[in-house]
DNA sequence: TATGAATGAGTTTTCATTCAT
DNA sequence: AATGAATGAAAACTCATTCAT
């Protein structure tokens, strides 16, 4: 990384760099959020610089969840753009998939809603919640036009599927400290096994919702 | 109120006057929980009373969130057992409404997962847990009898019946200083119209699962 | 000291012992308020304690500076009360040695216009000058008394005899780094004598002021 | 403005410009020293610029301060080589309009004591305190002069004139939030009427002071 | 000369919890 | 059992100044 970022791409590789600090640094304990000391210090800058690129701690943390939202967002696209036209089976076994390799995403979102509450302008959370919506919206009418569903249609499904999802996360993924305890035979009902639950919720939903 | 607590029934009537002071404090300011200061001040005890009937601020917070589960859950007994056998709609009706009647319950669920890394013993969450799964299956067994289903079958759907809620309510409800912001016609695809949504999808949700 | 102060009584002691040890530490260093770490340490209590006796820092030195402010004015009852009644000359003179034996009563004050603006609620700068106002014009009154003056009169002669000092102080009294500058004789007419500049003009003033 | 301040007379008008700016900016708001970055934005420059002109903040500061004492320092001129020699009773009038005028000079005074502390070098004091005194003496001789003083009494004169001004602003001029503390007819008794009273002290110390 | 990106020191205050009374 | 005085960890952010460009 050069000493001074100077032009638009140097300054936009920074707050990635920046960025990327912030999740792995969440992904070693993500029961906080990373100081902004530790971060500056992961990505070899002084605690100031991050104020350059961030107005606030929160906004660094709504940064890399609009990061995240985005990447899931991109794969209906990735997925409904092709020809011919894959089942919605796939798309939710590759949406799984993605949130399995992505563990940060959930993570994140469930501290969203404490969060969000701190330190934010209300501009700031406007930005972000448009962004989504925008994305969201869009990545719904493809799937209006993959699956011949009435325009908005897709948004909704696309919004209760996240739903469901985080949902069942928030009951399923505990805490490591909690791990211990869920192994317990009596806790076998609410069986913690995320990736398997979600699967199974997912394909009731959409056959619920796709019924004529 | 006595001014001392000696016998059993006098401490659990203090126990509950402290969460019931909590939950009005809570109401008032959803985004974040009441100090313990506050809350000692509310019930006109002491701050280091409280620490004689809850170990830590957060334990309280749990309990509270126990007793809001209870009710939700006492809803299935009420509606189950019934005769002749309501349909699941009319459940669905009334867990709407008592979710309605009941604003705290969601908020303080939406606040659980930050709040449960941060200060509690996993004896403590470990029954905190295990109350909720033993009322779940006991309320889960009540629908399989009452709808004919497979053993285990009642538990897994409501379960999920709260994921969808807890789900869109994190996508839906947003802090006040939210709310003008949703205002915006440029939000109306995700129609911030949580009760309504929640019917809904809930409605989805179930027919897709009652499907043979 | 006692380690917890529970009666009004020790509470006091406490309050004392906390601006003792601030007005020390500010003795040593005034360039600048003592740090509220340091007060604490100087004292023996915990940092959060201080915060039990006072809300902010500035507090602190507000309440320094009320207790410097209220003995200068006890020197007015001391000296006009007895009889026969002396000259003025024999208080002005009792007054420059006063705050020659108190050097922290001009510093302080020399500090309280920027302080002021700082951190303080309205309402306890208004504590503090109506303190002052009362005290001013109870020993204006005695003055009256004791040198026949028309009422009110009192007052506007010990509130410019006091500006005249301060005035006087911050032109003559330097940070320990300009000490070097004034043994310069270009500076000789500004005479850095403070105690003998300032006996001579407010004999000046007093003078001026008194003439039928 | 040129791009480059390349010969001496642009760099001065360029230093010139610096204090402009900084004066305007603290009239709006006194409370404190506006920020280099306001500064330099206020002026057209990046905040680099101005340390070449400067060596610190508290130089610009300094910088103001020494041309408001100048202009003070002037108005001894204008009126003591007038002929006929006016009364001092006129020099004092002109002398509380010019204050009126110029309500930034005693504001950046009061706020020198705790300024200068901070964070200037000795030779910088130096240069400014000479600066002053060279001034001052040199008006004090046009008053020994014009009123036939022995040598040195204007000087003394002077001195103490501004040492009552000094301090009678920082016992009457309150920050905005103080405005309406003072309102309070408990405060009567010290008439926070900066000018008028100002006038009044200043005749009796001047009386005083040229009693043969 | 001018720029503006980078630096990093520095400090108040809150509040859950403890424990002397 | 009840009190409330005492504790002390913990972290965001600003802004004067520097120096690579």
């Amino acid at each position: 990384m050069k000493q001074r970022a100077t032009d638009d791409t140097e300054k936009a590789a920074r707050r990635s760099a920046i960025l990327d600090a912030a999740r792995k640094l969440y992904l070693e304990d993500s029961r906080q959020l990373p100081s902004a000391a530790r971060i500056a210090e992961a990505v070899g800058l002084a605690k100031g610089t991050l104020y350059l690129y961030f107005r606030t701690k929160e906004e660094i943390f709504l940064a890399l969840l609009a990061q995240e939202f985005s990447s899931l967002l991109q794969l209906v696209q990735d997925v409904f753009t092709s020809t011919p036209v894959p089942p919605p089976s796939e798309y939710l076994a590759r949406y799984v998939a993605h949130l399995d390799r992505h563990p940060e995403l959930l993570r994140l979102d469930s501290m969203a809603y404490s969060v969000l509450e701190q330190n934010m302008g209300e501009a700031q959370l406007r930005a972000f919640k448009l962004g989504l919506t925008q994305g969201l919206v869009a990545a719904g009418a493809l799937l209006d036009q993959a699956l011949g569903l009435p325009p908005g249609r897709g948004t909704t499904l696309l919004m209760r599927t996240y739903a469901l999802t985080r949902g069942l996360w928030q009951s399923l993924d505990y805490p490591p400290a909690m791990r211990a305890v869920l192994a317990d035979p009596v806790f076998a009902p609410i069986r913690p096994d995320f990736r398997g639950e979600l699967t199974e919720a997912l394909a009731e939903y959409w056959r619920g919702a796709l019924l004529p």
